[in-house]
DNA sequence: GCAAGTTATGACAGCGCTGTCAATATGGTT
DNA sequence: AACCATATTGACAGCGCTGTCATAACTTGC
């Protein structure tokens, strides 16, 4: 059957017809809908018409295909269930649409298996760029990064060995850092709550780094309690609440594995009548919204998530460009003192 | 240049010099490795081993011009800052992922013109199928809807003239619905705080259906404050103190746009020393999980976000397997009394 | 041992578009 | 008037894959 049969039931409309319509080759409608290179001004129009009139909308497919890039890039996210990565597909997505990109999503859930089947997965669609937050570094993963032949930006944290670029803060100097604050407003005795840590790699360098940071001055944690299961605040919660039945004499100060883990620690305390930060003083990671709307704000690190995902998606662009933007991009954190440590 | 030279520098292997690798023609290859109807045991074998030694990634955008449907769905989404939208994709992403298909994203940020821009857009992927969250009623968005010729879900709300299919619950429904609750616990004079809501035209339909419940007994809002910008804790948090600050005799009960706004409400009182649900009785809407593990869980009605999303990926699934869902799914909420009100 | 069926493979064309290069038209020069 | 630079257009091939139909190889039944 002739594909270009005016009758064919209702196909979309092809390149081929809009030319006919305006009675141009296909290359020329290809190009004056394309922005006229050396089209002239009333071609130009009336292959516009032309398209309008019969609603005529692009096959990328197959201009991909034929011509160069795609416009699509992939993204690759652990978990949507935490605001942190929504976050960053937030600041992606806004900075790829500018220039007319749109991702293509996988989540991982924190398994390295399925993080490395979502790769080959979207690299079959010739995404123009590769951007992900890398939960493991799965042998098979880092080889298939390598050999992408295109711009790849890991996030969230800033492996020197990436595979390509990479966009984020260190974990470890977070963790660090809070250790260091802690210990200046004079507590000593200091209890660590985690989520999951098997998978969230990021939280247990944040941990590491607080140890580190607690090691420098002679001091260790002295409680650390994970938790099953991905953070929450009733998780924190329950956490807190587990924690202080179990150790004696209680802690000084405890650092939560984030901001909404923490915030479970706050209520649990306001339920059992602790005041903070006399009686106990909490911190968390991340500095979302919630923390600093408490009754007593959160002390934590505010990272910048949503500036993240926007980089990285700038440093794709840039890339396509031609440009070669710097390999590694610090997106800083910044410790929030609060009224809870 | 020939394309299939050996030497080409680098560019990623084709089926076709899989296919000369293994010995046998490129259709028999093509068959082999999309699971081998009627290719023989050891020709698949071979083919596949080819394959794997040459590293081949299929081109599925070739795949997909050659011959059928696009396994990636189009989804369009009003906002990434609410967790509730990220619930959704969540849902989404999970089903589409078992069938092998994937998500190709728009932030839509409650802009019908951006909304219409995005849909032409992502259209011109040909993608599988459509879902969306609408943002508006537009006129040129309903007709592409229309003519999109593929399976589309509107997800969120259960809007009975949907373009094909809807999954949610009805907004009005849920209003009404805590209306008829806050009256039964012996409310009279209420109010209500919610944020921008020329945009977000559900949580509109929740204050229509709110106020609609009141009537029903011959009551009507005390005072409604909106406020500009996104839903927060934050932005809740000033509401209720400004609400607080300008309305006297103080009312009775507060409903808030959703569950983050009436945390706010809740921080404001814990700072303000008013007893919940003694002094000022608040709720909210959505149930996520910060409000249940509050010192006073939150009362609000809990929707479930995430399956509407599974359910929207599932309703496109089915479709291109060519059965019939039914046009409309209700995906009920459910009223969660709490200690607030 | 041969027709009829089944299984396995391949040749061919084409999906809808764009890059390349050639062809034609236009206008200005000397 | 012959010539050249520039502007505008088109013919052609091909991107990498799959649907269709034809062909070849192999069974099976009587």
């Amino acid at each position: 059957m002739d594909p270009n049969a005016p009758d064919t039931p209702s196909r979309r409309p092809t390149l081929s017809q809009v030319a006919k319509a305006a009675g141009v080759s296909e290359i020329t409608a290809s190009r004056a809908l394309r922005g006229g290179s050396a089209v002239a001004k009333d071609t130009q129009l009336k292959v516009e018409r032309a398209a309008h009139a019969l609603n005529y909308v692009p096959n990328r497919l197959a201009g991909t295909l034929a011509g160069g890039a795609s416009r699509q890039v992939a993204v690759i996210l652990p978990s949507l269930s935490n605001i942190v990565f929504a976050d960053v597909l937030k600041g992606l997505e806004s900075r790829l649409e500018d220039d007319g990109y749109h991702p293509i999503l996988g989540i991982s859930h924190y398994d390295a298996a399925r993080e490395e089947h979502l790769l080959r997965d979207l690299l079959s669609w010739r995404p123009a760029g590769l951007v992900l937050a890398p939960t493991s570094g799965n042998a098979a993963t880092r080889a298939l990064l390598q050999a992408a032949e295109m711009p790849v930006v890991e996030v969230m944290d800033t492996d020197p060995d990436a595979a390509d670029m990479a966009v984020g803060f260190s974990h470890r100097a977070a963790g660090r850092a809070m250790a260091h604050y802690l210990i200046g407003r004079g507590y000593r005795r200091m209890a660590y709550i985690g989520h999951d840590i098997a998978t969230d790699f990021r939280a247990l360098a944040r941990l590491d780094g607080f140890r580190d940071g607690l090691a420098e001055l002679g001091l260790t944690l002295c409680e650390t309690l994970i938790l099953d299961g991905p953070s929450s605040v009733p998780l924190g919660r329950e956490g807190l609440a587990r924690l202080l039945a179990h150790t004696h004499p209680r802690p000084e100060a405890v650092f939560f594995s984030n901001d909404d883990m923490a915030v479970g620690g706050v209520f649990h305390c306001q339920t059992a009548g602790l005041a903070l930060p006399q009686d106990i003083a909490l911190a968390g990671f991340n500095g979302l919204g919630i923390g600093q709307a408490l009754p007593t704000p959160l002390t934590t690190i505010a990272s910048n998530r949503e500036r993240i995902g926007f980089v990285a998606a700038d440093l794709i662009l840039r890339r396509l460009k031609g440009e070669s933007p710097p390999r590694i991009t610090q997106i800083d954190f910044r410790l929030v003192p609060g009224a809870t440590a």
